[in-house]
DNA sequence: CAAAATAGTTTGAATTTCAAACTATTTTAG
DNA sequence: CTAAAATAGTTTGAAATTCAAACTATTTTG
């Protein structure tokens, strides 16, 4: 198929406008769904802190306030919060007992694979109709991106 | 090109993981560039609003407070700030004395122009090497978000 | 083994948010 | 035509979120 360069102009316009309030919605969305379960007492924050803890890694207190670009006392409040609602727990680690290392209750897990379902289903919807040579341009498309942010905050 | 399922499975798992990092990165250079600029006094947040706002559209605090899901109390608190800073100017509506209808300054347009460019900026490095066939798919896929994020919260 | 470093918590202040009460203005209904 | 209801936006007071700095407990270093 060929394009004019006015149609490709359009075409970035509308990407870029449409990004803007799709991930917006997503937030919003997203929580709305998780509220409308059996898990009415979680934020969208939240689900983003229980998606970094994760299914299996036992990371440190230290490890998810650098991954999610917040203080050490900010987090603390929020695992304080989501361990008093019973959706993770803090884990001495022996053989340095200075550190926490966390992980998801039961209940958390459960939230987590709810939470991977919905992405997982977007991501579905977001495809579909797509092959795979559509859907590795996708990737492509996302790891672009990445490399942008990349040279950005390293400049 | 041709795809096993187990490859195509991969590429969405590598896809769903890689919106979420993503969106949260965007989220932090956006308001570190600009900072970087002369607008230093700027939130994401803010950047956000004042992109609501727009160039020339004259919205209501009803309607932004409508489109960014803010109480319209949170939203007077924020439209002060951006008042005090001097990047958007409240105008009495005329014909309805209760409306105020929003507007940017010299300096708001000035900003929105800046995040706009660093959106496109995004975009266009997203889509390197892209051909117009592909830029169609790239729009389809955010459509069939949109559609999605619409069946879901119809429902 | 004392000093420095590290992991996480606590503290106090600043900011953001919301809902509800409030003010000003316009629309509606009798 | 006017009193009541509705609407637009602001104010208020409380709750939640965040941060940096001080603090506690533990481990590493010299």
């Amino acid at each position: 198929m060929n394009s004019t360069s006015d149609e490709i102009k359009d075409d970035y316009n509308f990407i870029s406008e449409a990004l803007i309030d799709i991930y917006d919605q997503i937030m919003r969305i997203e929580e709305s769904e998780i509220r409308k379960s059996r898990f009415k007492d979680i934020t969208a924050k939240e689900l983003h802190l229980i998606h970094t803890i994760g299914l299996h890694d036992r990371k440190t207190t230290s490890e998810v306030s650098r991954v999610l670009k917040l203080s050490k006392g900010t987090l603390t409040a929020n695992l304080n919060n989501l361990e008093k609602k019973g959706y993770i727990i803090r884990m001495i680690n022996q053989q340095d007992r200075r550190i926490i290392n966390l992980g998801l209750t039961s209940k958390g897990r459960l939230l987590y694979r709810a939470n991977y379902a919905f992405h997982r289903q977007l991501v579905e919807s977001c495809l579909k109709g797509f092959d795979g040579s559509d859907i590795r341009k996708m990737r492509q498309a996302l790891v672009n991106v990445e490399k942008f942010i990349d040279e950005v905050s390293s400049k």
